[in-house]
DNA sequence: CTGGTTGCAAAATTTTTGCACACTC
DNA sequence: GAGTGTGCAAAAATTTTGCAACCAG
């Protein structure tokens, strides 16, 4: 299972001229050591005591998902959950009881992608798959 | 290619004791008849001189929802979209510069529910998979 | 130091809801 | 006629932003 670190995502950050701040260090130790897809109001909730607020939480979700350090869950409600995962091409079984999130490595989709443009003459350029269930605590 | 129709959307509703009023017969035709992923607004501005509310086509989508006559769209940015379909269970190719839809027939993921089950102990339950690219003439 | 980053509060956006009236069946 | 559905306007809920103060490099 390929999972991120922090210090994976911190070096991230610098090496595209970010600083390392106390509030952007807690959301992103706290988002990669949940391995859930967590939402803003799910972050505040645990950093609040620590004085971060719901603001940098909103700006630091986004800026992680403009360098490809987290993803979007799709499937997630009224609020956006995001998952602290790695810049490489991948999919996530999601559990919808906790929110608990599994890499699944392997993209079976570029033949399909064609196959599609020769039924539809659309370029496929991108694609969302992700899947839902339930992880075995859950599952009870 | 798998299309819906009015007339099956309507006869659906009916089946399930809902009335066919003006203004849902005004939004089903409308999302029907462009086969694109149209926002709540797209409609409105389409339906607002015939007189049909916002509060009625956020109300018709959700039903439509509900009763699997339609299906929201996972990447559409800030508003939610939708695309009028079939209930049976298919995937769409969308096109991200005019949101027009496609079909695409073949759901080739059950073997991978399976492996994806081995491998991290979850029962998967449902996925999204949608695919985004530029049909031909937004390709130009 | 210097500019990026933060917290706060206010604003912006999208979606939902209460209610009196209207329309479908 | 009975009860579902509608429009309007207000409310709710989430996310974004302006700004003065602050902190990392």
């Amino acid at each position: 299972m390929i999972r991120t670190t922090p210090r994976d995502v911190f070096a991230a950050l610098q090496a595209h001229g970010h600083k390392l701040t106390q509030p952007r260090r807690l959301v992103i130790e706290t988002l990669v050591d949940q391995s859930r897809a967590m939402t803003a109001n799910d972050l505040h909730q645990v950093l609040a005591e620590r004085g971060v607020s719901l603001a940098s939480i909103y700006r630091t979700l986004e800026l992680m998902s403009e360098l490809h350090l987290a993803e979007p869950v799709h499937q997630s409600g009224d609020e956006a959950r995001y998952i602290a995962c790695r810049p490489e091409h991948h999919h996530h079984i999601i559990c919808t009881g906790c929110w608990r999130v599994a890499d699944v490595d392997s993209c079976l989709l570029e033949p399909v992608a064609n196959a599609i443009h020769e039924q539809s003459h659309f370029d496929v350029e991108s694609h969302i798959l992700e899947f839902y269930g339930r992880c075995a605590a859950c599952r009870r």
